[in-house]
RNA sequence: GGUUCGGUAGCUCAGCUGGAUAGAGCAACAGCCUUCUAAGCUGUGGGUCUUGGGUUCGAAUCCCAACCGAAUCACCA
């Protein structure tokens, strides 16, 4: 039982005994003690005042001089206001830091036979540009809620959905075809991802240039952006590819193989992973039958034109389309495609997508028709939504050229660390490999955390001048605690000092000593908090702290040049076990920490 | 206009299941390295928590209204 839970029952039983009266533990108010006051944990008494009859100064008073006399772990009390601050007896503390450090997965829980699985779908990028700083934020919160989802004992499935069919991916084919002169990743040196992405551009760039000369020749704007031989040629060249035309089929084979070989770089950069990877040139038709089975039971009805409709006015919503008057499907019928296979293949409890917030109605539009069509998650499924990341001069927008390219950003952070590291002389004496190794952690730390630690429902701003900072509230600076840590453990090893705790040791811990075991004690509870909200920034700011708290200890207390052997032994045993929670939670977050930087 | 979500220090953000004097970081200024890593620590200045009502012993937090901003309301994906 833990501490809180003990004093909650003591204090239960205490308003039993005093006034008569009846409380539950909704009622009984625990929280830490301010800093400024003299105490382990506080009781709020206001609450009580009442049933006392009595002032709530008063009320506080006699709480806690029965908590006193009947629960060993309080060792003294003061009241301020109807604030009841207990001092929790050292020993207490001794013992947890010990319970602790015996649980090498602390804060974590393992799956079993009966846990339930998630799935979680991320990323999902379109097959004609590469990643943008959009899609980072999308990959490291979905990868970060899949660390979470497996930190709280469930099952994770992690799914891509990869929109590779529809007219975008053939206006890149095209341009390619006009203007690629057979080029390709090999032959130009560029990433695939990027050689797609350019032609993308070309073909707007040619589209718009045709559109103004048939507006000089008279034509309104819209005949022209109808009229234009770009487009033209790009719509028939998808009706090529829906009747399966072998020559657009294998040109789009190919070059959405190198598309795919840039991203799995990418990814393989920011390192995520997905275990399931959909296409939805696969899943597309698949909507359709799950659509003509939903209009069979009577779910959806069919309009004279012959497009199919979901009536959605009970609840409280529209009528949506779901299948075009010639058959054709559209976004939705794909979605509903997709989650058909995914059942298929797996027996999910829980479906997560992460997908950005321009798309709310479309997921709920989406969780209302999966539950009518009968798939036990539909109804409760989560879209994991998020705002856009903006730049300080406003949205990003590929025409205007403003967008931020994920991999140059990966690099740039890199460089930077790399630079950085150099200059404060912390690569000295390592390898050319260490070193590299550790630019690279610590420029992907800063990116990771600097994405993760704000709340994901807000629109961010990302100034690419300023950058990252590596001090501070960073990536950075955890990693850095955890490094400094590291190293006296390491010298700790070399003096042969044991890392034990004396639960029994007269021990005179300071004010941040406990308060350092009782933020490590938190963990568990800060893992299932930020797993029941789906939230990497509770983690986040949660190893923040911890990592501050932990600075300031440094700062002011010996470790290995404490002479009393029980409080180093105890000290030792703190750091390892503070550096043990801070790797732990970064992981949460998909960010490693070096043993030195 | 309907729906959803945001509005906290100059800037970026915590805090929001009601509790003590609203917290960090950045930026500015002033300090701390012969001592376990100074990517650190300490201090100073900086706030009508958008506004107005309400509930409460107590409101940044809950309720109502207004204002500002974002997204969405496509036979696009």
């Amino acid at each position: 039982m833990s501490i809180e839970a003990k004093i909650t029952q003591a204090v239960i039983t205490a308003v039993k005994e005093l006034y008569g009266a009846d409380t539950d533990a909704k009622t009984v108010q625990l929280q830490k003690t301010k800093k400024e006051f003299e105490g382990d944990l506080t009781v709020v008494v206001f609450p009580f005042a009442k049933a006392a009859r009595k002032g709530p100064e008063q009320a506080a008073n006699e709480i806690g001089e029965y908590l006193k006399a009947n629960e060993p772990l309080i060792t003294s009390f003061n009241v301020i206001k109807g604030f009841l601050n207990l001092s929790i007896a050292q020993n207490y503390w001794l013992q947890s830091l010990a319970a602790i450090n015996a649980n090498d997965t602390f804060g974590t829980a393992s799956a079993t036979e009966e846990s339930p699985l998630v799935m979680i779908e991320y990323s999902s990028p379109n097959t004609n540009k590469p990643l943008h700083l959009g899609h980072i934020r999308n990959n490291l919160l979905g990868f970060s809620l899949g660390e979470i989802v497996k930190a709280n004992g469930q099952k994770l499935v992690k799914t891509n959905i990869v929109n590779d069919r529809g007219i975008h991916i053939c206006k890149s084919m095209l341009a390619w075809q006009k203007f690629g002169n057979g080029e390709t990743p090999a032959s130009s040196g560029k990433k695939g991802d990027h050689l797609v992405g350019d032609y993308y551009v070309k073909f707007d760039q040619e589209y718009k240039a045709q559109i103004k000369e048939l507006m000089a020749q008279g034509q309104s704007e819209e005949d022209a952006k109808r009229n234009a031989p770009m487009i033209v040629e790009a719509q028939e060249m998808l009706r090529k590819w829906e009747a399966g035309d072998e020559e657009v089929r294998n040109l789009w084979k190919t070059m959405n193989g190198w598309v795919y070989a840039g991203f799995d770089e990418t990814y393989k950069k920011m390192g995520v992973d997905f275990d399931k990877i959909y296409y939805e040139s696969q899943t597309y038709l698949e909507g359709k039958s799950k659509v003509e089975e939903g209009l069979a039971k009577g779910v959806f009805y069919r309009r004279e034109d012959g497009s199919v409709w979901a009536d959605l006015t009970n609840d409280g919503l529209d009528e949506k389309l779901l299948l075009r008057a010639d058959g054709t499907s559209v976004y939705m019928t794909q979605d509903i495609g997709t989650a058909k296979l995914r059942f298929d293949d797996f027996p999910i409890d829980k479906m997560v997508y992460v997908v950005g917030n321009e798309q709310n109605y479309h997921f709920q539009v989406l969780s209302i028709l999966l539950d009518k069509l009968g798939f036990k998650w539909g109804k409760d499924l989560v879209h994991f939504s998020y705002g856009m990341v903006e730049l300080p001069e406003g949205k990003m927008k590929s025409r205007e050229g403003t967008v931020v390219d994920a991999d140059d950003l990966i690099e740039e952070m890199v460089g930077t660390a790399r630079e950085t590291s150099q200059e404060l002389g912390k690569l000295d004496g390592c390898t050319e490999e260490e070193a590299e190794n550790i630019a690279r952690m610590v420029g992907l730390g800063a990116l990771k955390y600097f994405i993760l630690k704000v709340d994901p429902r807000k629109n961010m701003t990302f100034n690419p001048k300023e950058s990252i900072d590596f001090n501070g509230n960073t990536g950075p600076f955890i990693q850095y605690t955890h490094a400094r840590i590291k190293s006296v453990l390491r010298k700790a090893a070399d003096m042969q000092l044991v890392a034990t705790v004396d639960a029994d040791a007269a021990l005179n811990l300071s004010e941040k000593e406990i308060s350092l075991v009782q933020m490590l004690a938190d963990f568990p509870s800060i893992v299932k908090e930020a797993g029941d909200e789906y939230s990497p920034a509770v983690v986040a700011n949660y190893v923040y702290d911890l990592a501050k708290e932990y600075n300031q200890f440094y700062h002011d207390h010996s470790i290995l040049k404490e002479e009393n052997e029980q409080l180093r032994a105890f000290r030792l045993t703190l750091s390892r076990n503070i550096a043990k929670v801070i790797k732990t939670g970064m992981s949460l977050l998909g960010i490693e920490v070096p043993e030195r930087m």
